[in-house]
DNA sequence: GTGAAAGCGCTAACAG
DNA sequence: CTGTTAGCGCTTTCAC
């Protein structure tokens, strides 16, 4: 069983005061090294851990961070996800690189008062964000209340903290350009303008297709999951037949549902239609055809996210910030 | 900015002592509901939020449970595939609903000693485990030293700690005679069975083959990924031929891939190879044909961890359990 | 019903 | 280089 061993028991085993075993466990340069050698190992053999709550209370600082999952309601872009697990798992690589920890979160548990809830309430020192959603006025209390906070949303957003992710904008023109290459005239954008991102990669959209004046598009509005994109696209060869011969999903998933509803009626991709993802998740590789997307770099977006968040702590002010998007041409465009 | 309100302020604020303000916080009985009432109003006025740093030192409780995400190596079931976020994300909502936060945590920051890095350095008041792993010595190590433990695995493993995961057993059994019956007779397992949930579902797979005196079947090890399953595939096609005609793959990830290079092949799913997955991930619905597969009460057995979680936190010693699995029928068998 | 006071285990002045 | 000591902010026993 666990022996309850304090810092007092392990100096007054290694014969002396609290504060020299509390230097030597923390590697005080003020400490001989011998002496901190003796007391480390001491505490490795007795398995004495500090104990973080009093360290916390005592330092006015918790070295977590936690992370908000902020969806904005559950018909909305799935805790399912993959791309979502990619965003929070590299999260949590590049918190713990940094030495902090990682509380997960969600609305339901940090209520409405982040700030009283993370901060004050000394639970975590900063926050991260997933997700701006579409109301972002639990973001702006926070920040007001002086929250260190980061978000991963779309960087182009003007407002008082830092947003890091992707080029929407130049990744939905991309796609575009690359599905007008192709030669595909009559394109379909599936997703949600509404929310931020999207939003950009809408008028990257827009703005690839300006140059061309003898394509024509439709917007057409969905949840941003897989069945919703599949049922829509569904309806739409049943209602009118093929009006299209190229689409831009906002996200994979929502390629995939579409990719679906489009082979169970016969249409062939690439051939009759071509289409273009965003996130470059595992099963965008692994789909048949393999499905052409946008890359988002996840992994360098954390490792920004993570310093962007300790410069906060820092008393500085970073800025928002993008990463780059890169074209992944697969079977299916 | 945040004013640092303490406890101390916020009961002179209200006229009456530290202890006074404590309970009414806490909504203690002992407290006259009015002058409960006015501090509560008081503390939302002045967004004054407890130090959980400071409660959890004088209570010797956290109220944070930590999840590990115990994957063998990098190259083994990767952290991208979906079903794990399934997984975190249900333990996440049981944990919360019980009034818990979720730590989220991996083998890199909590080391090999995890009963003093949690449990001792009171971080956690108890972990649980996701995924057994093939070695699990961690395990037994932590629980040895008194920490309350649950794992995600397969509840058959005996040992001195509750597991709880679906009857993987049943679950390859089940898979395997739906092969059978839809008239596959030489088969294959794909997965690596070293590991403990996947040798139950090949032992089901073999008690299901040894009432069929007609089939065949063969082990096929490979990493649990949709990329080796892909590269498996391929290279047994490409050397063999069409040696089998139905597969049972350890994952839908793993089905997933092997069926991407079925198709590139041109070999008929389901009419020249019957294929079942395990787990029944959105893709799994979405995949085109949709995959056959079993399907893991992620939910049910993510209030079940929790729930035995705090049992032993309570006291006492619940057991292991399964969760019942069920066959989705879909087009790819 | 409420208050006074002790102390959870740690860290960092300050003093040697 | 090391020790003494004073809290960090909260909860709870004990007294009233």
């Amino acid at each position: 069983m666990a022996s309850k061993v304090t810092l007092a028991d392990l100096a007054k085993l290694a014969g002396v005061s609290t504060s020299t075993a509390s230097r030597a466990l923390n590697n005080s340069p003020l400490i001989k090294q011998e002496t901190r050698e003796k007391i480390q190992e001491l505490a490795k053999i007795h398995s004495f851990s500090l104990n973080a709550a009093a360290s916390r209370l005592r330092l006015q600082k918790t070295n977590v961070i936690a992370v908000i999952i902020n969806l904005d309601d559950e018909t909305e872009q799935s805790i399912d996800d993959p791309f979502l697990l990619k965003v929070v798992s590299d999260i949590n690589l590049a918190v713990n690189r940094q030495g902090y920890e990682l509380l997960l979160s969600n609305s339901y548990m940090a209520g409405d008062d982040w700030h009283g809830y993370f901060i004050s309430g000394r639970r975590a020192d900063g926050i991260v964000v997933v997700g701006q959603g579409k109301q972002q006025h639990r973001i702006e209390r926070a920040v007001e209340a002086g929250t260190p906070l980061v978000v991963w949303g779309d960087p182009k957003t003007a407002c008082n903290y830092p947003i890091v992710g992707s080029d929407n904008f130049l990744g939905g023109k991309t796609a575009t350009q690359h599905l007008l290459d192709r030669g595909a005239r009559r394109l379909v954008f599936l997703g949600e303008p509404a929310h931020a991102e999207l939003g950009e990669r809408y008028r990257g959209f827009q703005a690839a297709l300006a140059d061309c004046a003898s394509a024509d598009a439709q917007l057409v509005r969905i949840d941003i999951t897989s069945q919703a994109a599949y049922q829509q696209i569904n309806q739409m060869l049943r209602q009118d037949g093929l009006t299209f011969d190229g689409i831009f999903a906002c996200s994979d998933m929502v390629a995939l549902g579409a990719m679906k509803a489009l082979k169970e009626r016969y249409v062939s991709v690439p051939n009759d239609v071509r289409i273009v993802g965003f996130d470059n998740i595992a099963m965008a590789d692994i789909s048949h055809p393999s499905l052409t997307t946008i890359a988002q770099n996840t992994k360098q977006a954390a490792e920004l996210l993570v310093a962007k968040l300790l410069a906060q702590l820092a008393g500085e002010q970073p800025s928002s910030e993008q990463v780059a998007i890169a074209l992944m041409q697969r079977q299916s465009s």
